[in-house]
DNA sequence: GACGAACATGCCACCGGTGTCAAATTAAGC
DNA sequence: GCTTAATTTGACACCGGTGGCATGTTCGTC
């Protein structure tokens, strides 16, 4: 089949272990025959188109160098801003000699294999890890890393301080005047922590003014629009949950003739990319995506490295920023 | 570490190798006693906690089970409708036993560990593949597949059918009155297959009708909307790319106060989800991007079990279709 | 009951590296 | 030049399955 270090080790003159050892690079080559076995070994290797088994290697040393990337929610990984997560993490991962490979958990049975069977060094989980993962994983003592999920402490986790981002995010509407502001989650939406956090971020920052909360979390894009438009008291401030709810939102507003920002003000999260060509530019509260990617494989290899468990697990937050656009102004009339 | 055959031989009483088979399945259990072997070493490697190591696996199989996702733009296998059938690849592999391995194409060179140490079996090339991979995955003989880019015809491929739909969508813009018809790629999108595919289908609808084309492939966005907006001739219709030039042109033309689509008509590319969110709902040719990829996984695992590379490689094509929404309308006025 | 076919089972080499230990070689010190 | 320490090198077991081949067992048939 392909060229093996014995067949390198043969043509050489040496033995295996000597070629295995140049080829790593682990030899000092202080001598000047070694430098010179070094030298003949590598032009033969490099003549002879050798290439190092990945699958040898993997099985000697019980590492593939492969990461996991745990999700269950299949829209969620390539939606808006988790995207460039994930890039990061892959670019990081491989800048580091390691790979992400995908790993869906549903209810068949696939993700044991690849978890369970030593398929996977490590593993990144996205958005939530299930109980049943989290049970089989901690046999194997996979080192794993949360991104957005704070669900296990026992467990290092990169996460968005989103009580902040809400905060800041109400804080802005205040300040522009508005008084009923509104917390808008769409009902499809999966219990998250990011969506706790943020009711905590903007009900801390209504508090501070004396104002009353009004959340909304509803079923259907037919019911949002109804609830948040026609509402017995219509909000003059919205801060939705993610762009899907920004959307949504603004679709509807549009529908029913009710302008953005005079009338509504609308602030999203995330900041994806496109929200900034909607009409109006949305208002929205973005952060690192790729650094949030670049802790991750961060964390997992230093898991892999110490493999050591005992210790605190670490907690890293990215801090998010308000970044103001079109679709906030001040509000319309007091009390409108 | 964990548990191996030997070690439920051991307590079995069996070979090794009886366990393998059994664990395995390719045993046939005619006889009253090997079922009963069957059934006691099943107990035993349950109750140990068995699972099949598939580092060695794949080492003495000399397969990985692995298939790389092979492409050089990062935003690409992320944006719009990609991320569908990304998905839809994950979970047809996943089906069939096959896991999706992120397999970034940079100046680096990482790949080359994955491509050519046999760290996968096989490879689906997004967008397009580079001649320097190209070069070096023929001589390990690695089966591949192209989605979406026709550059190798000596390899499988699965393409959607862009004469078609940009054909239909500009049929359909003649066809409610318009004569002034643009296409409109912007500057950043890389040269590719469906660019000029597009183009000929574009052409051939105004050919039939009689009408001249008008392009065009702008460098910035200012300058988009300058030359589509204010330009000597402002086309009534014009056919966008992808969503990235839909959701700038609808930009533009809401700033300028032109209004969609009783001044100008629009028709998207790919039925992105957040494009019927645009005010007005976007018209736009969609196809089915889950069966690209189930497609995709289809024709790679084809070729890992064929692995005969002397038959003629097969090309499936995806028929799109034209969904119309809000954003096209009859022309305005005769040569507006 | 004998005979051959069909099939279960065991033995063992093999995949291609890794890493340990002992032997061989070299450099350093006096 | 001789001894000792440092370092390179080689031999070899090992990782945990797989699969070919020989052996042993069961079954059907005459």
């Amino acid at each position: 089949m392909s060229v093996t270090i014995y067949e390198i080790a043969e043509r050489a003159g040496v033995s295996s272990s000597t070629v295995a050892r140049i080829l790593r690079g682990d030899v000092r080559e202080s001598h000047a025959r070694s430098a010179a076995t070094a030298r003949r070994v590598r032009a033969l290797a490099s003549e002879m188109g050798y290439r190092a088994n990945l699958r040898a290697r993997a099985f000697s040393r019980g590492r593939t160098h492969s990461i996991g990337l745990l999700y269950t929610d299949d829209a969620w990984i390539f939606e808006g801003v988790n995207q460039h997560v994930v890039n990061s993490l892959v670019r990081s991962l491989q800048s580091e000699g390691y790979h992400l490979v995908f790993c869906p958990i549903d209810d068949g049975n696939a993700w044991e294999e690849i978890v369970l069977g030593g398929q996977i060094d490590g593993g990144v989980v996205f958005q939530s890890l299930p109980p049943k993962v989290a049970l089989a994983v901690q046999e194997r003592r996979l080192p794993l890393v949360l991104l957005g999920d704070n669900s296990d402490p026992s467990l290092p986790q990169v996460v968005v301080d989103d009580f902040a981002g809400a905060y800041a995010a109400t804080k802005h509407l205040i300040g522009l005047g508005h008084r009923r502001v509104m917390l808008f989650v769409h009902e499809t939406v999966k219990p998250h922590c990011s969506i706790t956090e943020r009711q905590s971020g903007y009900r801390a920052a209504l508090a501070e003014a004396g104002l009353a909360p009004c959340e909304a979390m509803l079923v259907s894009e037919g019911e949002a629009t109804d609830a948040i438009v026609r509402g017995p008291e219509r909000p003059t401030g919205v801060i939705c949950y993610s762009d899907l709810e920004s959307t949504l939102l603004m679709h509807a507003l549009w529908q029913f003739g009710i302008s953005v920002p005079s009338e509504v003000s609308i602030v999203g999260f995330n900041d994806v990319f496109s929200t900034r060509f909607m009409t109006p530019p949305l208002t929205t509260v973005g952060f690192d995506a790729a650094k949030i990617g670049a802790l991750g494989a961060q964390l997992v290899l230093q898991g892999i490295e110490t493999s050591d468990r005992a210790q605190a697990p670490e907690l890293l937050t990215v801090k998010p920023k308000l970044i103001v656009r079109g679709s906030t102004g001040p509000a319309a009339s007091r009390d409108g």
